[in-house]
RNA sequence: GUCCCCAUCGUCUAGCCCGGUCUAGGACAUCAGAUUUUCAUUCUGAUGACACCGGUUCAAAUCCGGUUGGGGACGCCA
């Protein structure tokens, strides 16, 4: 029965790189039908801060990644690892120096690792100093609790970043020394910023409630990382979750450090985006709305006409906000360029007096019979419709893009196009 | 510095394990055209890569070695 885990230290936000690691380990629960458990690192008690935890949690929660019973605390379970390191020394197999214990790492020895991803990789034990197992404040290190306990749990795989590999060899040596069998490890490489260095804030953030608070679906974001160094072998980029994780496969994972694309990930936001039914949207963008203006008085019918409206062209969902801020108030903002261009010139001026003219003599203010006036009026004035279309569009907008003109004319009504396009005519 | 990992278009990748079907396929991005008499969507097309050197072989993106480049680790951090 596989047992795979996750064990975040609640020292900050989730990382990205954080979130790939459990993602993948939770796919390998899936796919093998066994368990993920979770386990708390916080031996460091100075950095370890429960707001960071519950972030940890919610933000894995956020991403649909969950887990078998309760977490296991590190912190409660510092006599375990003091015991086991008394034991050692009783065996003579580590000494102590003043508080802390230290384990004796034999030298010339070859340890040879076969790694998942990797394949067999060999060290050498010359490489290794003698390990800290205790320090002497009390707690113990990294790599002797990671060992007591993930033997405790009885994990079978350990599937982590790349940056324990070289731990890998000083873990098996406490296996060893404990009489533990080691589990089997796979290391994924690290993932990068655009620029090949450290994944950073400039990259386009670096904790998955960056990414959260921005607009990203979750749904997105995990079928975007499922793709960094992973691939199911096709030509498929689209993969939901409840098909990857029947046809995930560890042996596809490439040893190849990726870059991380935000341009990519926003192309895939848009297609979750647009391929999210409508009701399911909805409190999403009102969550969204609310957090961009402290509240969010739009009733739903009207809001929901919008969204129908910019679904396929937002590629976050915070970008709504600012595409669609003159349906809701009449202090949106305007494009200097797109003013400049099209609202200036007496002709402008003229043609946005005569369509409004036009307009207020419909009484069905439908998009067709709004776009039939438009053309009408175009071929009588001997215009092309652009000549119409673009001055009206930044007029009621303020905006040179936006949804179809005609439709949005109509799901903002009447009284307010006029309103507009006259007080941009005078 | 020492040890370890890695190397296909700008980016993510398919192919590599089991050499020939690869004049290297797809996606994102970019550019151009069509459609939308607007922006987006959509469609079509274009640009664009096997890091380098050597070896093995009739044949190498695929196997081997080296070089270069990138990354990681060398903490009483995790």
């Amino acid at each position: 029965m596989v047992r795979v885990r996750l064990a975040p230290s609640p020292t900050g936000y989730l990382h990205i790189g954080s979130a790939r690691t459990a993602l993948f380990n939770w796919l390998y629960a899936r796919r093998y039908k066994g368990k993920l458990l979770l386990r708390i690192e916080d031996t460091d008690r100075v950095r370890s801060e429960e707001r960071f935890l519950n972030e940890i949690i919610t933000d894995l929660k956020w991403l649909g990644i969950d887990w078998e019973g309760e977490p296991i605390y590190q912190s409660k379970r510092f006599d375990v690892y003091r015991d086991a390191a008394e034991g050692l020394i009783k065996q003579g197999r580590a000494y102590r120096e003043g508080e802390a214990y230290i384990f004796k790492v034999e030298k010339a020895r070859v340890i040879e690792v076969d790694d998942m991803i990797h394949g067999k990789v060999v060290f050498n034990t010359n490489e290794i100093k003698d390990q800290v197992m205790i320090k002497s404040d009390g707690s113990p290190t990294y790599n002797f609790s990671c060992v007591i306990d993930d033997a405790h749990l009885l994990i079978t795989h350990i599937i982590r970043g790349d940056d324990h590999l070289s731990n890998t060899p000083k873990q098996i040596l406490f296996y060893e020394a404990l009489g533990l069998e080691a589990p089997q490890f796979g290391h994924m490489p690290l993932i990068m910023g655009m620029d090949g260095a450290k994944l950073s804030k400039r990259h386009g953030g670096v904790s998955v409630e960056e990414y959260r608070r921005e607009g990203f679906l979750p749904e997105a974001l995990v079928n975007y990382l499922l793709l960094l160094g992973w691939s199911p072998g096709s030509d498929r980029e689209i993969i939901p979750i409840e098909e990857a994780e029947k046809v995930f496969d560890i042996n596809n994972m490439k040893g190849v450090q990726a870059k991380f694309d935000i341009a990519k990930l926003r192309w895939m936001n848009g297609e979750y985006i647009a391929a999210k039914p409508d009701k399911e949207l909805l409190p999403l963008i009102k969550k969204q709305m609310s957090d961009a203006a402290g509240i969010c008085r739009i009733p739903d019918d009207k809001l929901l006409e919008v969204v129908k409206l910019y679904k396929v062209r937002m590629k976050t969902l915070s970008e709504f906000v600012r595409m669609t801020d003159h349906f809701f108030t009449d202090d949106y903002s305007m494009e200097e360029k797109a003013a400049q261009k099209y609202l200036t010139s007496a002709e402008s001026k003229n043609i946005l007096h005569e369509f409004s003219a036009r307009l207020e003599k419909l009484r069905d203010f439908s998009h067709s019979a709004i776009e039939e006036t438009c053309r009408l009026m175009a071929e009588e004035k001997k215009l092309k419709a652009a000549n119409v279309i673009h001055p009206t569009r930044v007029a009621i907008s303020g905006k040179a893009a936006g949804a179809g003109l005609f439709e949005m004319m109509e799901v903002l009504g009447k009284s307010k196009v006029l309103e507009r396009m006259r007080k941009a005519a005078a």
